[in-house]
DNA sequence: GCCAACGTTGGC
DNA sequence: GCCAACGTTGGC
């Protein structure tokens, strides 16, 4: 099993929102970086990810959800009206891929961003490397055990 | 809202 | 294949 950390700006779609979908469960569309794509079609079934909060007040991980489908064609990519809307990709030859994930948990306070880059055995995170922006990036197993464990424990 | 960092596009 | 121009991300 592999972990990973998926961002979403909680004005646009936050972890409250998807503890109100039916099931708890969120196709994740929108993906439209070639490397964040890629990492989604590496996730496997109960592969866990946390829920990042970007772009927003309190940046940082507000919880953990797990995949329930795996990658998939995005069609939000076909639809004109969609702000995902992309011509490049075709029903022949699509560019861009979703998974499903389900709700696990909500963290009853949020590890912020700050937070997780004063911590040593955090260095190596993609997350608090300078200039990252990718929106969703791999966790190794000792970084998801430290933050879970330890700084959320 | 600013702006640094980064990804993508397209002319050459 | 280079690289300037442009668009986007996301912390602050």
């Amino acid at each position: 099993m592999r972990f990973w950390l998926m961002k979403s700006e909680p004005n646009v779609f936050s972890i409250d929102d998807l503890m109100q979908r039916p099931n708890q469960i969120e196709p994740w569309e929108g993906v439209r970086n070639y490397q964040a794509r890629n990492f989604m079609r590496e996730m496997e079934i109960d592969d866990l990810a946390f829920f990042y909060h970007s772009n927003c007040k309190e940046a940082g991980i507000v919880g953990v959800m797990k995949i329930v489908k795996k990658a998939y064609i995005d069609d939000s990519a076909f639809d004109e009206n969609s702000p995902y809307f992309d011509a490049k990709s075709t029903l022949e030859n699509p560019r861009w891929w979703r998974v499903d994930v389900q709700f696990v948990e909500k963290f009853t306070q949020t590890i912020t961003l700050h937070e997780l880059k004063t911590k040593i055995e955090l260095a190596d995170f993609q997350l608090v490397q300078r200039g990252n922006r990718l929106s969703i990036l791999p966790v190794t197993e000792m970084q998801w055990q430290f933050i879970t464990q330890t700084l959320y424990g």
